[in-house]
DNA sequence: CCATGTTTGGAATGAACATTCCACGTTGAC
DNA sequence: GTCAACGTGGAATGTTCATTCCAAACATGG
């Protein structure tokens, strides 16, 4: 039987169509749409023999399955997995790539831009892979239910706690910089009561006075949720939550790409997770 | 005739075999080389007879052209442009929908989580895209060449120029960072001359500060070098060289993610470009 | 428990495919 | 100018492929 409706126009509206209907398929069909979407690339890649093989189908329940929704046969449906590769972006290595066999002689410059940019994208796919997002989660809870908010950070980190300083002041957030001026950091970290929280940022080669304050507060029964770059570092010990970013770095110099996310990911966090009460 | 050498491992390795024979090749399977590298998608996907079309070749002249590469037949050689496409990440939407549909209900800390990455992600995507080499390279140059390097920025982009002015420390770069202490912004800047450079950040809402101060430095003769969002920014008038990053938003927040990557390329090229005189 | 419609597995079919083969052209050496 | 070696185009070939078809198994409603 062939259908009358008009197939998906692109790899979207066939997902989509799927997850509508596949409650009404039947068993082999429901089988072949849960594999088509989880390995997209086996249908784009595969011929109908090898993609049955491995769904543990007949080739032939593939045809069907493409006529159901409206595909002439499984080639026209395999058009879309394959379109659907084709127009994704391609990898950043790549296009770099052609940049530079088009471009011939760049210039220095231009490399070490060439080289941030991808370092960038790096740090943030490792960023995704490195947060577990309970132990986000918890952060978020543990920061929303602060009366003030202690940001910890010195020198490489501290663009990143006045970023969320910033962020904080728009969404009316109590909190407390620490490590601007010299001096008067301890006096203020010395009013912080146990009904607060601190966040402490530091990176290797860490800050030694942020591990030490990290350190009294902690003592002194105040949560402190941290941001690092090593499980070696000393505020992992004294932190209830901490996290390991690990920035990619261009000759030796790291920008704090995904870094920057993350800050604004939990500060927004914590700013809706207020307002839900 | 049957090549004896044995076929490139991967896509990589082939790139470089053709690269480094394309000299030695005949006519037609030139032809062919310069074809598969300039459209790997196509031989990836398509038939040798649909491919010889395109690259106005015979089918049996693809068969030559891998067999000239090793490889037993055509089809050898497909496999590598299929697994390049296979191994390439996939994009971000994709890696997060299929996190969605695993994790049926996800946090909404999560959420936020993966919307800022995604953003870091496009952001640094459109950087690359929207800053032009020459210009950047330019900007090098002139700020290379200053004296004292006077970084404006207020609010949200003053964690960029604090980052910035912590690179510069270590590089060794004269700097002066404008913005940090009331009132004596003014004085600090009535200080440099001509020799000097000014590199100014801003965002819309634009602070109004930042574009006064830059504007002072132009009319002084001092070569302002700028970072903002828009084309109608304030600071693109006066400025010797300017740069439209934006950042991609989620939710309305924006991360630092681009720009900072930006900022860094800057800081690290400049000090390169004086370390090499 | 039967009748009817639907789904499924597997063989049959014909089209599309990569590959091979051979005759013709072209190039370069002697 | 002739010959040999190499490169090239296009038809021939045998294989692989998607598709179709049909009979058997399975559900569904009376």
């Amino acid at each position: 039987m062939v259908e009358k409706m008009q197939p998906p126009g692109d790899f979207d509206a066939l997902r989509a169509a799927i997850l509508e209907r596949k409650g009404e398929l039947p068993k082999r069909l429901t089988q072949v749409a849960a594999y088509a979407l989880d390995h997209p690339d086996e249908i784009a890649f595969g011929t109908a023999a090898s993609i049955a093989e491995s769904a543990e189908v007949q080739p032939s329940t593939l045809v069907r399955f493409a006529q159901h929704f409206g595909f002439e046969g499984f080639s026209g449906l395999q058009l879309l997995f394959r379109a659907r590769l084709r127009e994704r972006t391609s990898s950043y290595e790549d296009r770099l790539r052609t940049l530079e066999q088009n471009g011939a002689a760049l210039a220095e410059s231009t490399t070490i831009f060439n080289g941030f940019a991808a370092a960038a994208h790096r740090s943030v796919d490792a960023l995704t892979a490195a947060v577990d997002p309970d132990a986000f989660e918890r952060s978020v809870t543990l920061l929303a239910n602060a009366e003030t908010i202690y940001l910890i950070a010195k020198r490489r980190s501290y663009p990143i706690s006045s970023y969320m300083a910033y962020a904080f002041g728009k969404l009316k957030v109590r909190y407390q910089l620490v490590g601007t001026a010299a001096g008067i950091d301890d006096d203020m970290l010395a009013m912080a009561t146990p009904r607060d929280a601190a966040f402490a940022i530091s990176f290797s080669p860490y800050a030694s006075e942020s591990a030490t304050q990290a350190r009294a507060m902690a003592a002194r029964g105040i949560p402190v949720v941290s941001l690092t770059d090593s499980a070696f570092s000393p505020l992992a010990e004294c932190s209830r939550e901490w996290f390991e970013v690990v920035e990619a770095d261009h000759a030796g110099f790291r920008s704090l790409s995904a870094s920057m996310a993350f800050a604004m990911a939990l500060t927004v966090s914590i700013a809706e997770k207020r307002r839900r009460g």
